[in-house]
DNA sequence: CTGAAAGCGCTTACAG
DNA sequence: CTGAAAGCGCTTACAG
């Protein structure tokens, strides 16, 4: 018994078929100028001998991974997972592996994650977040191939960006209240990010009294108390999270969804589904999305020029409207 | 200008700082026996050139990649998200970095992805499903140390476990309606997995007359005839999501919860808080049990045998019931 | 079609 | 404290 329990080789394989490593190596990856036999044996004597490749060393010398990191703001973020998706599907199609990392809506832990990404020797990232900043993704950019899939503060010119049309779904959630009779209505956010202020300028510019209320201070009380009054008869909610509260808190108070309070949702996600009324959402083609970053990878990594997509929404009606 | 697009390597700071590359190695590493003078034109040479330590070749020489691969059953289940925190955080203690992955709920993927995280080279796995066989488990066992989070149909010696108490969360819910005043109690569920199995099992040691729906057949419309009819005055599902579901179409159909019908659900994720009524639910102490996880592989990395660990839930109660 | 050599960018003993 | 050598497990030219 010489055999160790130590891994097998390509030298191990040479040795046991009785070739060089080169051959064994070439056989491996399918290389066309190998002869019959000698492929046999050298995948019969692998086989046998359970080797498997060391990516390392594979990653080493080829310089490159074959692996896309993608990055995600968090992991209950349930408008991610048709993205990641759409990335994967897109990556397998063209041979990449991909590995997921996120950031628990931290920015420092974001930022910490994208450098461990890199670190890790992913040939390109795809950022599925809004919450870096410009410094920290010109920073990995220089780096690496960046593709940006949401709408941070500012996307530097070197990476590539695919985000939703936030003004026109915002247009399609206000339009749509309007045409269902809706004069007073509001705008419920939690947050100052740039997805929130075009959805909300966007609803500025179509009504006449914008009522805006910000989560995070208490908004979604004040905002029924509104409505009991009878001053407000619909919201437009940043996202389905937030429209789920509000339906909730409606519910809590005896308000009646769509009766006393009409709302519309951002994302569609399943929680729209899953709430009662359902909840009227704005809808992104998420999947597509992905597919668009992951193309945009590939053209980054074959030295193409960084591109930015705007992908339109459409409006999914349930009964909350 | 000698200096072109390549990346810089030791050797380049070697030159840059006059020294060998075995003491830039020793430097960055933070060995000892280097002169404060010499890691000091070592660390200024490094940063000048913009040096960053190359991954692959460090984890080929080094033999190990401080990279331990987490795999989810997907990406949409809020239940894995603490868990995940847990292990992170254990890993970060232990100077691992944590790879995802996903698949989708689907078995053969989960199979592809449990070979990827093998095949990148990591330390490590730890399987948060229970949706991958004692086949695929050991055959993955049998490279590299697993350790299993949830409840497959069979776990092999040679992988380490970590699962909740599903029995005990059970007698919690059901003795939790008992007390309410319940008598007439169905359980709804979702699957045949272990999990849900070991919790309808549970029940039905505790109730007198079990009767069981699952809603891949239509169970949760007969649940609520049933409900209408007063032949049920409480449902025990066999987690949130059903538990939701339920409480939903109960709320489409006029029926009152919990006045007409109590529901209870399992694993307490962020849906209970978010729903209405919010949902009494049995909660897992996740983040305890990603943490006891990571301590397991780490373990097993050290030669340690494979443990048994279960952990004790506890029931949150809210409006459901 | 096949093999020997060189090299990927590091770390690990081992001299001095 | 420092350097030269060997080697991690592969792939890539290059001869034959």
């Amino acid at each position: 018994m010489t055999g160790s329990a130590r891994r097998p080789t390509i030298i191990d394989v040479a040795h046991a078929a009785g070739v060089s490593k080169s051959l064994v190596s070439a056989a491996l990856r399918g290389e066309s100028g190998v002869s019959g036999a000698s492929r046999e044996r050298i995948l019969a004597a692998a086989e046998e001998l359970g080797y498997r490749s060391n990516g390392w060393a594979q990653r080493l010398v080829s310089g490159r991974s074959d692996l896309v990191g993608v990055l995600l703001t968090d992991l209950r973020n349930a408008y991610q997972t048709e993205i990641v998706n759409g990335i994967e599907d897109a990556a397998a199609a063209a041979g990449f592996d991909v590995v997921l990392s996120h950031g628990r809506r931290d920015r420092d832990l974001l930022r910490t994650r994208l450098a461990g990404l890199i670190a890790l020797g992913v040939d390109a990232v795809i950022a599925v977040t809004g919450h870096l900043d410009a410094d920290d993704l010109s920073a990995a950019a220089g780096r690496i191939p960046i593709v940006v899939v949401g709408r941070p503060s500012s996307v530097p010119d070197a990476a590539g960006w695919v985000r939703n049309d936030d003004e026109t779904g915002a247009g399609l959630a206000v339009a749509h209240l309007h045409e269902r009779g809706h004069a007073r209505i509001a705008y419920v956010h939690g947050s100052s990010r740039p997805a929130s202020i075009a959805r909300r300028d966007a609803y500025r510019a179509l009504v006449p009294e914008p009522r805006e209320y910000d989560v995070r201070e208490g908004g979604i009380d004040l905002l029924l108390e509104e409505a009991s009054s009878g001053g407000l008869t619909a919201a437009f909610a940043a996202n389905d999270r937030i429209a789920a509260q509000v339906v909730a808190d409606a519910t809590d108070r005896g308000i009646r969804v769509p009766q006393d309070l009409a709302v519309v949702g951002y994302d569609n996600t399943e929680l729209a589904d899953l709430v009662r009324p359902g909840l009227t959402s704005v809808d992104q083609p998420r999947s597509a999305m992905g597919a668009a970053a992951m193309s945009q990878a590939l053209a980054l990594l074959e030295g193409g020029a960084p591109a930015r997509e705007v992908a339109s929404p459409a409006l999914v009606v349930r009964g909350s409207s």
